[in-house]
DNA sequence: TCATAAACGAGACGGTACGTCTCGTCTTGTG
DNA sequence: CACAAGACGAGACGTACCGTCTCGTTTATGA
């Protein structure tokens, strides 16, 4: 997980800052919302975060959360994005099939732990508001999700793959299985399915 | 779907209602609220469904409601199988493949329209707190688990499916592939989905 | 105080219970319901006392309250003397004004810790509702207010007293003290205060 | 009555409001909030009152009225010193025993009609809760019983009443009688009593 | 002896209000 | 202008009691 992976933000705020009139954004505050969001997150759920309680601990004012962010799950997704550093690059690999495991692994390794709870709940967040959804989606998801789909589609075209299997469709049996055991009451990704889930995606994608 | 498959109290209370002291529950409320509700699931999701408003649609004390279910969650599930009626048991098979099919067809046709979009927003809702989401899964999810798993085991005893695909990993990956489609913002399965996931679902079951 | 002095039922239901058809109304019942009051107001104001509390406490249906008392006050009434036994007659005296001395002192005693909180928090109670006030006033403050205006007119009639005072505005003067000290949060009423009003008092009535 | 005799707030907020950063309270909040408590009080007992209903009559939130006022009592009090307007000083006078005269007609005059009952009203309210008891007695009946205590003193060094009698218990004696007398049922002071009360508090307070 | 009848415990019911919380908006003065 | 501070209208939360109701049960009287 990176910055890029998760900001709502598209650009960088630092980087463009086109020269406005006004007083600029407070760089300060912006930091403050984020620290207090992670450290709010330690021990409350998405769903138990407030607005109002990020603005206290951050000493900042509600306004000025509302002016920046649109809802909850575009704070937390910043937070994230915040607390963590940029992402290498994936390895170069030598088959699509050892890209798609090494891309798995990767996925997953990002929800382990205390951020793939926080994901999954701002995820679960999401699903009563369109947009949200959408920034959801657009922020986190669809990058993981272009990643492996276009590895598929590169391995169908080079006959490493089976071609007849839709690829969107593999990419949800894919992630699907592991949003899904996290939504249903694992704590976390256990070992067992960490190891396993490589192979199977490589069986339904594979020919036989 | 049938009332078995979701309803939150395990036994009917019409059926059981061992002669107990004190007035009996009412029906006629029991009925108000569930049909409350389904009536307020129509224009808004679980997430923005209010004890308050349900009580005040059904006319009913909110505290009939507190006394018979423990969250939102609970009462959304009893809603929905309020609704349906009661499914036809499995049909019999003659290979454990054709089970599978059908298994997941009627799971999907469960999820087609409103009803899937309401229990995404259940489960979504249930994240938030582990007994909700212990009351979502057990009255919910386990059974379609448990009738796929003893299948697939069936399956795997009479050499018909693989032997060293792991069950649990296979019911992840084919019940998640659909929820996370309905979690995506998809508003419904469509048909490119569902006629296609019985395929791959059996490719991943299968010996090669 | 005594009995006749505050309960509400005017007649002993031992007494009269003028043999009818169905069950006979529980002794049981009712002694549990004036215990369980004068238990629960040891630690508690007549105001947070409930009708469900006592019921509780008691072991007694709410329907048994409701039954035989027509409001919180009036159980408080009967709990009071329940729990205190008869008051002997007062002492016959040479004088009036000794008769008035008597009679203030008793009153007061009466008054003094706990019991007169109660009673003060019960006349407090009784000013929300017409019928509320009308049995607290006839149960308990009307026999007192009634034995000193006797008093005072035989005074008048003797020529111990001044001819000129109202009757009716002295003992509003002389129960009034004692009522508005208790009402202004005093806890109890002080020796200060019950050594020195009745001669105030016969200030008020004697001739110069 | 005036509005320094009633209100809860010690100063007045549209004199003090020194400079504070954040929103300002809002005077048309605080005004509708009042006059819907002295509408309400024209229909319901000070028992009935409730926040809920103010707020809901005043168009307010709730929030708004708990930010300013502790309890019911407060909110009552200062209702009805915005209802009131301010009292002129009391008129200097040639002796004490006029001065009570004045004082006493003046504050009966504050309790006839409906007035006199909602204040009896408060003043029972408050006996529940020993804040509320000091509120309504540091707000309403202290300064009262303030300026008769300090003419009886005045009086007793002018040798103009008696020396002997003590000033608490005069006071108690003559605001007593005026508060026993509204709680005992009366709907408002009768001018009997009105008339001949002054009579028998100067009989207490005067040499033979 | 057995039907009738009232009182009883238990506890569910429709309501109302409580005091708290958070929402998203607003209105100040300050930087 | 952005910002902190914080007041505002709105409305849901879960709880406590209200007074009423509906059960099955108990305890008497009178036919």
């Amino acid at each position: 997980m990176n910055a890029q992976n998760l900001k709502y933000h598209e650009a960088a705020i630092d980087e463009e800052q086109t020269k406005k009139r006004g007083r600029p954004r407070s760089q300060t505050s912006k930091n403050a919302i984020l620290d207090a969001t992670n450290r709010l997150l330690l021990h409350s759920s998405v769903q138990d975060l407030s607005i109002e309680g990020i603005a206290k601990k951050a000493g900042v004012g509600k306004t000025t959360i509302y002016r920046w962010w649109p809802h909850k799950v575009a704070i937390v997704l910043d937070a994230l994005s915040h607390q963590l550093g940029k992402t290498p690059p994936l390895p170069t690999t030598s088959t699509k099939s050892d890209a798609v495991v090494k891309q798995l692994e990767r996925f997953m390794r990002l929800l382990k732990g205390k951020n793939g709870k926080i994901l999954i709940e701002a995820m679960a967040e999401a699903q009563s508001d369109k947009d949200t959804l959408v920034t959801f989606y657009e922020s986190f998801m669809l990058q993981h999700e272009q990643v492996l789909a276009d590895l598929i589609e590169d391995g169908k075209a080079s006959g490493e793959f089976r071609p007849d299997i839709e690829t969107a469709l593999a990419v949800d049996m894919i992630y699907g299985s592991i949003v899904y055991r996290l939504m249903s009451g694992a704590e976390t990704l256990d070992n067992q399915f960490t190891s396993k889930l490589p192979g199977e995606a490589l069986h339904i994608l594979q020919k036989n």
